[in-house]
DNA sequence: CCTGAGCATTACATCGTTGGAATCTTCGCG
DNA sequence: CGCGAAGATTCCAACGATGTAATGCTCAGG
């Protein structure tokens, strides 16, 4: 069994809480005491239980990433980040997975409380992240307080921290970079429509949009292709559709396309490269997030670049503010982002 | 302030004990008193509070995962089967990376008892995993428990449970295969040597070398590739480097690349597809997990098989009995794997 | 030598849940 | 109608750590 408090408080020949104080040191202990308790301490091999510990003071060490889908690339890379530098901070990372489910990300903030978690990072696909924001209105009301949370991405600002690219921003600048680039029928992989709808999605689109405008296009409804889910599966049989679609139409093919992420943009690379189509040559292809696989893509992918890592480390660092001011206003972080240039676009 | 058993209790008129009864359902609970219940937790959104339980018997419903790189495409598609696997079991996953560090495996295991963790799911890279027997065996000897622990992959049995795909036989197959359509000279991507040493890789490279003497053909020392990481990139440049030298040494190209991950193989791919080599025309290549990507690489990659779900799916299984029974043998469960034929092979 | 200030330590209660034992109900059967 | 068994429910204690309040100790100053 392991050792308690206890134990080491009889090895010590003091009380429990005396070890207590030793260990949290907030409680001054002489000099010689300390020594004593912390020679026992090593003796038994002493470890907290961090249950105890939870139930008596509400903390346990670990924070919940809640992220839609927990096997896209983009996901991992970004749960590697957060395992890495939450770790720095002495806390745990427990994953779970929100799907594209509302009911599921209201469902885990609150449990949160609950399932050991001191706090809460939320990636939410979809607008439904106002959901958990009414949530937290509703709770105030109550008087009861919800756990610290902050968001990765994009939400409608309700007094929730959040961490995110601003992505109309970005999606001007690259849907700009294919208008300059010569493309003027620029198709877009990840759209939202009535069925499928994201709060990224409509924000990129939103950019796609205003660079269009500035640049004095219109934008074809035609050319935006939704993706149920943002995998390069559902990508490729999506955006097979819209081309079978334009062939059948006898309509003419775009010149580009804006995927809203880069595995959705593998999905389309595999899809053209199977028909003959050649990219960049006759049509080229752009994506957003710049993961690990997008330098070797085929060919390597044009993308939105942003650090990911600054993204977890502004999250925990929010986060933790948030735990220890839990009335301070909510912040909202905006990481920088930046166009890498490769081999998917040609000039036209 | 979250509702307990108490308040849940005053509500419908009974005794916290018999609201407990009635969460836990061991004991018996008249139908109408279980109803009356029910709907008091129902009414006050009741969530048992995970430290008190835990503080009480010992389980505090977490389980940690501890994989050597979350960055990669394979780590993300495992963890989000467990992820999902565990939560229906009433775990969550505490996520860890373990790198390639033997010394941060022996941490985590005895961390667990610290974070707590009621089990632990390790998938090692490096035949380290013999430290975590080692200190396995040690702690049997002072009296100590570890905590429960599961291994993916393979790795010598030290009385550890284990799940794995039976690596030698997939690679002796997936290497048999080329042999049969003709390839002759054959690399591989991933091997191990002084500097990088893994599991995983040893035992494929086994059965490739299983292969090749079955065939009567000798192993050629110069097709291995190694890679210090198991990502594109790593492959990349490696392979290059490899292409370099034949190229140098007036050697001729492989006829054919056994990648020994699906990750390395889009690196490969696209060094070849840079240089003007044609796959599956001029080269072959081959890969192993079937991640998502795998159907989607240009072209299609052929490669190895095997239920992702499933592993998680024994792996918590094989984890639970563990916890159930501290004393029961090891056991050691293969998941069956099989060759999925796509475009990246031509016959010669 | 006594007193009181100030610091160090201890006793006790508590967090929420659930085993175990004790108590209370109900119901069948003699 | 009474008794006992089975079933349902309650009471109590305990899991381990720690905040709070009370106690003990040391030492300076009168």
């Amino acid at each position: 069994m392991r050792a308690t408090v206890r134990d080491v408080a009889k090895l010590a020949g003091v009380s429990p809480k005396t070890v207590s104080n030793v260990i949290n040191g907030v409680v001054p202990v002489r000099a010689e005491t300390r020594e004593r308790v912390e020679s026992a301490l090593a003796q038994l091999d002493y470890v907290p239980n961090m249950s105890a510990r939870g139930l008596r003071n509400g903390r346990s060490g670990n924070i919940a990433l809640a992220l839609p889908d927990l096997s896209t690339a983009y996901s991992a890379e970004l749960a590697r980040h957060f395992v890495e530098l939450a770790h720095e901070r002495g806390w745990a990372i427990q994953l779970e997975q929100s799907g594209n489910d509302p009911h599921r990300e209201v469902e885990l903030v609150s449990r949160a409380r609950t399932h050991l978690v001191d706090g809460l990072i939320l990636n939410p696909t979809l607008l439904s992240m106002s959901v958990v924001a009414q949530q937290n209105a509703q709770a105030d009301l109550d008087g009861v307080r919800l756990p610290p949370i902050v968001v990765i991405g994009e939400v409608e600002p309700y007094g929730i921290d959040q961490v995110h690219v601003d992505s109309p921003a970005a999606a001007r600048e690259m849907t700009a970079h294919l208008i300059e680039t010569g493309h003027r029928r620029i198709a877009i992989v990840g759209g939202s429509d009535d069925r499928f709808r994201s709060a990224t999605s409509l924000l990129r689109h939103e950019g796609y949009r205003a660079a269009l405008t500035e640049a004095g296009l219109t934008e074809e409804p035609a050319l935006n292709v939704v993706a149920p889910e943002w995998t390069p599966a559902a990508a490729a049989s999506e955006f097979s559709g819209l081309l079978d679609h334009l062939e059948n139409a006898g309509g003419a093919l775009p010149d580009a396309v804006f995927c809203f992420t880069d595995s959705m943009a593998l999905g389309v690379l595999h899809v053209l490269a199977k028909r003959g189509i050649r990219v960049p040559d006759d049509m080229s292809v752009v994506g957003f997030d710049d993961i690990g696989e997008a330098a070797f893509a085929i060919p390597a992918l044009t993308t939105v670049r942003f650090d990911k890592r600054s993204i977890a480390d502004a999250a925990l660092t929010a986060l933790a503010k948030r735990i220890a001011e839990p009335d301070a206003p909510a912040s909202d972080i905006v990481i920088p982002h930046e166009l890498v240039h490769r081999d998917s676009v040609a000039r036209r």
